[in-house]
DNA sequence: CCCTATCTATTCACACAGTGAATAGATCTG
DNA sequence: CAGATCTATTCACTGTGTGAATAGATAGGG
């Protein structure tokens, strides 16, 4: 639960209510998706009945009722822990290329993947030069950056793997048709 | 719904029981995490009432009763459509790293945030040194091989990003701080 | 002055995705 | 014939996320 995370990190530098931690994470975390507002709630729920956060005061200033909720004793133990943690890569190697070239030959053959196959690399292609580009703005604020490079590198995976899988196509269609 | 477009691919072969499916699935993306039986029959039912599969028929041989499902005509066109659009990749760029990376900077400081990536690091080179090492073996399905290829790329894609980023930690602790 | 638009703050109903255990008939094996 | 195992499905539950609805407060404009 990395948005739960993400939220007893942003309570980690004081109290807060749900209003304002989604505006806190859409500040702090430019590049990554908007956090909706429904989420935020729905997220303090879950933290709350597992004793990370708790709600210390309801204020009304200004406008509605707003629930004020801290990090617990709990919860900072917690947070630590999450940050120590190693996150293991790929138990299981989820490549969502993989599976359609594979559904791709199920449903047709060896040219019709190709064709899939060779258009996915062209949009990769365009996305790596957008990226690229990007990057030339000596301006751009340092979390976009690292974004860029984040973005930049894994497609280049991709289109390494998409290399690799063009060449064996033909041999991953035989391995499907039997 | 990926796992969707899976099973109505498998279907696309011929018509197939919830329990076949779940074998097929895991015989055919052998790379892949094995799809929990309540996740097919999950799924199965979101499909039916999307109009793309249909039951038809309940067999009952040799054991309890069987659904079979088909895929239709509107299933089959949801399935090539789902072929050949092209995955548009990082409309935001959801990158784990970084976020642990930002929320070790919100609950401490520089130091502890590159201790934590150096370890990062030394898993993600471990986690690289044993896929080579299996890609050595000859005897290798081509199904491995693919995931292999795809792991590598994708590890060595975040070790440059976190090189990337230990590079600029301070940076990145400046701009949060403020 | 009041009407509407906007900002603040939360809630609700809903959908999808996935897990683990339970159920239950059939067959095999000692 | 008792228990284990295989086949096939269902159930209750959790987590995650979305979009719309609700509702109070205030500011600006006709």
């Amino acid at each position: 639960m990395s948005t739960g995370h993400v939220l007893l990190g942003l309570l980690s530098r004081g109290q807060q209510h749900g209003y304002d931690l989604k505006r806190a994470h859409d500040d702090r975390f430019p590049a990554a998706k908007p956090m909706a507002y429904g989420q935020v709630y729905a997220s303090l729920e879950r933290l709350h009945r597992q004793g990370f956060v708790e709600p210390v005061a309801v204020q009304r200033v200004d406008g509605p009722d707003r629930t004020v909720y801290a990090i617990t004793a709990t919860g900072r133990a917690e947070l630590t822990d999450w940050i120590e943690t190693v996150e293991t890569p790929f138990v299981h190697v989820a490549n969502p290329l993989a599976t359609k070239v594979t559904v791709a030959l199920l449903v047709t053959d060896t040219a019709y993947a190709t064709t899939c196959l060779e258009r996915q690399r062209a949009s990769h292609l365009d996305a790596m030069r957008r990226y690229t580009r990007a990057k030339t703005d000596p301006s751009l604020p340092i979390h976009e950056v690292l974004a860029a490079d984040y973005a930049i590198a894994h497609l280049d995976a991709d289109l390494q793997w998409m290399e690799s899988a063009l060449q064996r196509v033909a041999a991953l269609g035989e391995a499907i048709a039997t």
